[in-house]
RNA sequence: CGGGGCGUGGCGCAGCCUGGUAGCGCACCUGCUUUGGGAGCAGGGGGUCGGAGGUUCGAAUCCUCUCGCCCCGACCA
């Protein structure tokens, strides 16, 4: 590609309102253009990432044998409401002409199921991996960060249909292969993490973490250990709480109500305390969760244990059912008490409140001064101890996902199939995700420094750039043109900086578009013979190259050899 | 949805408080010079100041309403 004919708006200064690196640097480098909030057009060098992108990624579902097809973007409501995610608040609804209630598409669950249900009718059709990229729709309450949250998207999801349990197993772990390859071969620090399985249920999910500042999402990691920290479990570090005593006993604490007011008056550590978590589930029941004062209770998981939703009691429930807020606590309290696993595990004299306004309890032991069941229902943090490593704590942009759905959708969309026994049963289905546009991001997240993008290998927009210094009709641009020429000749995926622009503006685009590797061909290479060669990770200068009749082979031989 | 901020040429900004013919840098166009790290000189084009209404002799500037965008939080099958 020449430059000089190439629609790349390349920008000095960031856009005043970016934020994210890769937001400021796709905008910088001309790969993308905001069109409003959440909308972004893909410019002509940023469609090429994120065409290489779903390059490898067609590659990799072929290779587990997936058959890729193409399903709307606008669905009928109606098969919406037969699942019940119709009422998904980030669902966009539109009506047509005759007024009929149409949707755009926030995933293909829906229709998948509805084909397969028509098209699949026995289990010799069965199992089936089929997927497509494809645009998805989502009213997102704040689409932020350029490209990482958008309100439109294409997103790679497959889906796989099976007979079993046991099959969908297989097809997970073929989804498991593809996508761990799909990270490595895009040149991502990628992890996959146990996920939350969500209200929907499913018997299992991964997400595919790539770290970066940008992320909104947080990874545990520890040697051999990685999990989103809504599941993470790890083992705490030991609270500062006394020792257990004989009896428990009444303090005053005048005025303390949070956990930090009560351990200075105290003067414990926060830790020696027992945090009160009163909540309400969706079916009514109130339950006291109680972690240690300085640990937070993890929604997600206390959602698990309790096998429903739930949401905080209000100071009035609290009231009428414990005691007054801020000195609640387990002692007395006439509810069920979930109590976190770091608590139960160790033995001390903790403090609660003692249902008393302006009063504590010192002294206060699990099992003899209440009843409790125990459950791990509190969040990592950084330095628990898993596997006997420390854990840290890393922000990431979640670039995949996958999921075991089950009959989740199967059931209301009647989709079965008949056995060799000729008898019904319900297909067990699977849906995994890929956001091509985060890799892209995750990429620039990744790899940029001072001076712009520095592209991993597989999905730079084009892999070698060749700039050209002097003037059109200089010995020098003759030169820069027969090797390019050369250079297409070998299929080399090349960008030609061909421009009438000084070299200071040449060098400044081509480190901010990041190209992995930089021929420089200008005066200096005619006198001296040899073409500079520069990789873009570290702007590393590398071996020149002789300018002769082989330099276009030389060149790609050289590219071979950068990550 | 709560909180905060911003809308002035393609990009980044000043002007607004204290009303009086819309400005700067970069980018763009023409010419000449220049060509190894974002060039120089000269000339030039482009903006109903987000929109509507109001106050005023006069509004980018003051008032009211409205739309859009960004950030933090909540939310994110």
């Amino acid at each position: 590609m020449r430059m000089s004919q190439l629609l790349l708006p390349t920008e000095r200064e960031a856009p005043a309102d970016a934020q994210a690196l890769s937001h400021i640097l796709g905008v910088r480098a001309g790969l993308i253009r905001q069109l409003g909030a959440g909308l972004w057009t893909w410019l002509p060098a940023g469609w090429r990432v994120h065409q290489k992108v779903e390059a490898i990624i067609r590659e990799e579902m072929n290779a587990i044998g997936g058959q890729e097809l193409l399903m709307p973007l606008i669905q009928p409501r109606e098969l919406w409401k037969k699942t019940g995610r119709d009422q998904i608040d980030e669902i966009f609804s539109l009506s047509d002409r005759k007024g009929a209630e149409l949707v755009l598409a926030m995933t293909h669950e829906e229709a998948v199921t509805f084909h397969v249900s028509q098209l699949v009718r026995s289990y010799r059709d069965l199992p089936l991996i089929l997927y497509h990229l494809q645009l998805k729709g989502r009213d997102e309450p704040r689409p932020r960060a350029g490209v990482l949250r958008t309100r439109e998207f294409i997103m790679k999801d497959s889906y796989s249909f099976d007979r079993d349990e046991a099959g969908l197993d297989e097809s997970y772990a073929k989804h498991i292969g593809a996508y761990d390859r799909i990270f490595e071969r895009s040149g991502l620090e990628w992890y996959r993490v146990e996920s939350d399985v969500g209200v929907m249920g499913g018997s299992g999910a991964h997400e595919y973490m790539a770290p970066c500042p940008a992320g909104e999402n947080e990874v545990a990691l520890a040697p051999g250990y990685a999990a989103n920290v809504e599941v993470a479990s790890a083992a705490a570090s030991p609270a500062k709480v006394p020792p257990p005593g004989s009896a428990a006993s009444e303090v005053a604490t005048p005025g303390a109500k949070t956990i930090d007011q009560v351990a200075a008056a105290l003067d414990l550590d926060p830790s020696a305390l027992l945090k009160a978590f009163p909540v309400v589930t969706d079916g009514g029941r109130t339950v006291l969760a109680l972690v240690r004062g300085d640990h937070r209770v993890n929604e997600f998981k206390l959602r698990s244990v309790l096998g429903e939703g739930f949401r905080p009691a209000t100071d009035q429930e609290i009231t009428s059912t414990i005691g007054p807020p801020g000195f609640i606590g387990p002692v007395g309290a006439e509810i069920p008490v979930l109590l976190d696993a770091a608590v139960a595990g160790q033995q001390g004299g903790w403090v609660a409140g003692a249902n008393k306004a302006d009063f504590h309890l010192l002294g206060v032991e699990p099992g003899r001064d209440f009843q409790f069941e125990a459950a791990d229902i509190r969040s990592v943090e950084e330095g628990d101890v898993v596997g006997g490593e420390p854990i840290r704590l890393e922000a990431a942009i979640e670039v995949g996902n996958i999921f075991k759905l089950g009959t989740r959708y199967s059931e209301p969309l009647g989709a079965t199939f008949l056995d060799e026994d000729g008898a019904e049963h319900p297909i067990v289905m699977g849906s995994y995700g890929i956001g091509p546009a985060r890799i892209a991001a995750a990429a620039i997240e990744q790899n940029a420094d001072d001076s712009g993008i520095a592209w991993p290998k597989a999905i730079a927009p084009w892999e070698v750039e060749l700039v050209s210094l002097g003037k059109a009709g200089s010995p020098e641009r003759e030169a820069a043109e027969t090797l390019y020429e050369q250079l297409r000749d070998l299929g080399a995926d090349v960008l030609f900086d061909d421009r009438d622009a000084g070299p200071g503006e040449k060098f400044k685009d081509a480190e901010l578009l990041g190209c992995p590797l930089r021929i420089t061909l200008g005066k200096r290479s005619l006198e001296s013979g040899t073409l500079e060669v520069q990789g873009r990770r570290g702007l590393a200068e590398l071996e020149p190259i002789a300018l002769d009749a082989d330099s276009a082979a030389v060149i790609l031989e050289t590219l071979a050899r950068l990550p």
